[in-house]
DNA sequence: GCTTAAGTTTACGTTAACGTAAACGTTAAT
DNA sequence: ATTAACGTTTACGTTAACGTAAACTTAAGC
């Protein structure tokens, strides 16, 4: 079968949890390209994917740019060798930066453990005796 | 010693890798409170503390507000026993939301691997023998 | 005394990622 | 035939997080 399932706009939208005005911006910026029935859009299941990396990318911060030079790291169209080995390098630095934010996110985990057990020290008593602060300075 | 070591803007702007316009931005937010010499901003350890966690929020996508509201939870000015749970609330939502950072990244280094992987296959072979290509749909 | 470097305030400009609204078309049900 | 639900285009508005520039002060070095 050449054409799966399609979806309305509203569909996705609901799915994804987002406005029908943000697909369309996606749609105006290239991010997806939905066939036409007529006047409507119809997605593809590779349009959902399509968005679902991008929010994906989004909730870690990345911009839509972002999303898309991502993206396009799927699609095999780097032929040349050095088209490959310069996608590689674009590997390279991108999980650097991503192994960086687990970094941050691991951080700020700490600290939130660190925040939650001295609220719950001082809910358990009633006059709570000052524990000494840690300051958060590593890394 | 009630003050330690003091820095000029320049210095923290070079630390970090910001520019000053930058720093005088988050004094304009509130985010940071340098005191002054003359008419000079001199920031204290906790001032270079404190652009240090909002940067880290930054990375991983924060907005300035976010990282003030995280910040914020490391001060004890909260003492009564319905802010201090609203509090652990605010912890636990801010974890759950952090832990789906992580596993947004980890779909994506998984897919960074995939690609290198193509990638280098593709650069081993000459005459480059066509790999059936995984689509990233899981999560 | 002059220049250079670093600092200051004030203020307008910019980009990204949509929100919001107006004005209109299509299909289905009442 | 009209309301309702969904879709469309066009276009102006908004917020965040600075960039950039102008015009000025202060301290240091020659």
């Amino acid at each position: 079968m050449v054409s799966g399932k399609t979806h309305s706009i509203s569909e996705l939208a609901k799915e994804f949890g987002v406005t029908t005005r943000t697909i369309r911006f996606y749609e105006e910026k290239g991010l997806v390209s939905p066939v036409r029935e007529g006047q409507k859009r119809l997605y593809s299941n590779a349009d959902r994917v399509r968005i679902k990396l991008i929010l994906r990318g989004k909730r870690i911060g990345m911009t839509l740019r972002e999303c898309v030079d991502f993206i396009d790291m799927y699609d095999p169209e780097h032929n040349n060798t050095e088209q490959l080995h310069s996608l590689i390098d674009n590997v390279k630095s991108r999980r650097e930066h991503l192994l960086q934010q687990k970094n941050d996110i691991d951080a700020m985990l700490a600290g939130l453990d660190e925040v939650q057990d001295l609220c719950e020290a001082s809910l358990a008593s009633t006059s709570p005796d000052k524990k000494t602060h840690q300051n958060p300075d590593k890394d």
